[in-house]
RNA sequence: GGUCUUGUAGCUCAAUUGGAUAGAGCAACUGCCUUCUAAGCAGUAGGUUUCAGGUUCGAGUCCUGACAGGAUCACCA
């Protein structure tokens, strides 16, 4: 039962037989009224006053009339200025209750036979997680769970940069001053031992280019000549050569490193279907240049390397493969690009990056489409901003990063500092109670950073980001909660509220007709969601819904009201918007407590 | 410098994709716990949407220009 569908075929027929004049289904829109105005869906006249031929109001007036006659639907209009604000029955909205309450799938779109890949995380191997990849890591995991809940069926991938310079930093580094210390003799979590190692890397480097440069070369030359430099260098290549020593010492690292992602992975409540690594891949896509230069998409430079000219797409030419006809970049993404085809045979590929590789990728989706592969349209950068700090960025050779795992342990800590002091623990295990923190301070970060529109950049504030009231997770996790009580006792005292007989019901209360409103608008979220790529649009949706349940909630008693059938509905009402906060929240990767 | 992008309340963010008097949260102030969880509810105050033009019934939203932040322009990844 969509309203919006049924109103808008009375609107044209209005049109045609009020006006004479013929508009398309498609031209016809309603949008939600106002708040501070009595309606629900309000259709704007502006536009159709040429057709129309008459004042906005008198417009108004007699398509509002037309409508009433009409329609079961429309009870009631009234027009302000050319906004034409049309009011539903409350049967109708109490039918749709009914429909919604009944629906076991409610929430969950029918499969659409289409497979989309979400490749998130992505991260290098030589430095533990910050904040800036929490952002990456939920908006993928969530963005993967709404293409779900649109459905899409979603492979989740990781393509972990594992190899390069600046794997071969943390390694030299820890040659020279790592005295075989290891995760278990330091105590430190693999991932961070190797990053102590490239920060190691980098401080003694640069000891080394201020001696050269002390010595008489320029800067330029002292990056080129410091001994550590070229050693990295000569790792690099040995490695490259399946040096048996060089692949040993990588080998051990990056399982150390690997060991320590894993728990900040399951920490976060992520997790991947497929991982590729660049190792694998670092050597595919040379083909594909033949493929080009064959083509004519690609040409060859004097000295041997190989270009794309993009100016007619507006963008510029673009080396593919080197001279010495080793690979860039955008060499093993071609590549790999194939590779997750040949692996899935997906309809969309969302390569989940942050907006400083925006022209990165508009090359390399532009390529594919040149090189006319199937796919081509379905390949989307879902390009988000940087997290800053007060301080500005965050930049890991100045020790400005905030650290993914130290950030989501305070906020746990300070979970639980906060619920202590409202002294909501009574009762709990300590199991139970150590859950409760957990799933706040994780949903209170999940949260924040997924709340805002992806593709801008945010700001975190250390000190003042993280809250628990107003605009939060803990505020949604606390009316999941309230309903949870709510329903506990429902039980316990026998209500009856499973069915979804309210036809006796003749008249809403505000509160509760509103609620229905919001309600109704889930799956429309769900959707608008998945087109938009955004989370953020379902998280402020959340929200919404929790601020409207909250207001029912102080305005209408339930367990007070002597009429069964209104109680049984108002328990029913407050069921499906804990369910509707429930499942909202796992698109966003947040879980929500029975108790807190 | 070229290209892309952002600019909204003191602060952090919205604004149904061109619609009504630009909305929430935080911070400030005022009420509400003998009644289902006060991590809540109700209210007050806070705005020349960076600036200047333009397009039209109508602009925070589209176009042009200026100003200010950011990203990117490697035979780096």
């Amino acid at each position: 039962m969509n309203l919006e569908e049924q109103i808008i075929p009375v609107i044209q027929k209005g049109f045609r037989e009020v006006f004479g004049h013929e508009v398309s289904l498609e031209e016809l829109g309603l949008q939600p009224t106002r708040k501070e105005f009595e309606g629900t869906y309000t259709f704007v006249m502006f536009p159709y006053l040429k057709v129309t031929k008459m004042a906005p109001e008198a417009s108004g007036n007699k398509l509002g009339d037309f409508l009433v006659a009409n329609s079961d639907l429309v009870t009631a209009y009234n027009v302000v200025k050319g906004f034409l604000n049309i009011s539903v029955a409350q049967a109708s909205w109490i039918q749709i209750f009914s429909d919604l309450y009944s629906n076991p799938n409610f929430g969950q779109l029918p499969a659409n036979g289409k497979k989309v890949m979400v490749e998130y995380s992505s991260p290098n191997t030589n430095k533990p997680l910050h904040l800036g990849h929490l952002r990456n890591n939920f908006l993928g995991y969530s963005i993967s769970e709404i293409l779900k809940a649109n459905g899409y069926e979603v492979t989740k991938a990781n393509l972990v940069n594992d190899r390069g310079i600046h794997i071969c930093k943390s390694m030299v580094a820890y040659q020279h001053f790592g005295n075989n210390e290891t995760p278990q003799s330091s105590g430190l979590k693999g991932d961070h031992l190797a990053g102590k190692y490239y920060v190691i890397f980098d401080k003694e480097y640069k000891k080394q280019i201020s001696e050269l440069a002390a010595q008489g070369q320029s800067e330029d030359e002292a990056k080129k000549n410091a001994p550590l430099m070229l050693e990295a260098q000569e790792m690099l290549r040995k490695w490259e050569a399946n040096d048996a020593e060089t692949v040993d010492l990588w080998k051990l690292m990056n399982g150390w490193v690997y060991e320590g992602f894993e728990a900040t992975y399951q920490k976060m409540g992520v997790n991947f279907d497929k991982y590729y690594y660049e190792s694998d891949t670092y050597l595919l896509g040379k083909d594909i240049v033949e493929e080009g230069l064959t083509k004519g998409v690609f040409f060859k430079k004097d000295n041997g390397s190989t270009w794309v000219d993009l100016s007619e797409e507006g963008l510029d030419e673009k080396l593919v493969l080197r001279g010495d006809g080793t690979s860039v970049y955008i060499t093993q993404d071609m590549g790999t690009c194939d590779l997750k085809f040949n692996d899935f045979g997906f309809d969309k590929s969302i390569y989940v990056v942050g907006n400083e590789q925006d022209y990165h990728f508009d090359v390399l989706f532009k390529i594919m489409r040149k090189l006319g592969r199937p796919y081509g349209e379905g390949l989307y950068h879902l390009s988000y901003g940087m997290v800053d700090l007060p301080t500005g960025k965050m930049k890991s050779r100045e020790g400005t990063v905030v650290d993914a795992d130290d950030l989501m342990h305070e906020m746990v800590t300070t979970a639980e500092t906060h619920t202590k002091e409202l002294g909501k623990i009574e009762g709990f295990s300590q199991q139970e109670a150590a859950e409760l923190y957990e799933t706040l301070g994780l949903g209170a970060l999940k949260y924040f950073l997924l709340k805002v529109d992806p593709k801008k950049r945010m700001l975190f504030n250390p000190q003042e980001s993280i809250e628990f009231q107003g605009n939060t997770g803990p505020f949604i996790q606390y009316s999941h909660a309230r309903i949870a009580s709510i329903l506990r006792k429902a039980e316990q005292i026998g209500v009856n509220f499973k069915t979804d007989g309210f036809e006796g019901i003749d008249k809403l209360e505000d509160a509760e007709r509103d609620l229905i409103i919001v309600l109704y608008d889930f799956e429309k979220k769900i959707k608008q969601a998945g087109e938009d790529y955004s989370p953020a649009l379902l998280a402020q949706y959340l929200f919404d819904l929790a601020k409207e349940y909250n207001r029912f909630y102080a305005e209408q008693s339930i367990f007070n009201e002597s009429d069964e059938k209104i109680q049984a509905f108002r328990v029913a009402l407050s069921a499906l918007t804990a369910k509707t906060i429930k499942g909202g929240m796992k698109l966003l990767g947040i879980n929500v407590p029975d108790r807190m």
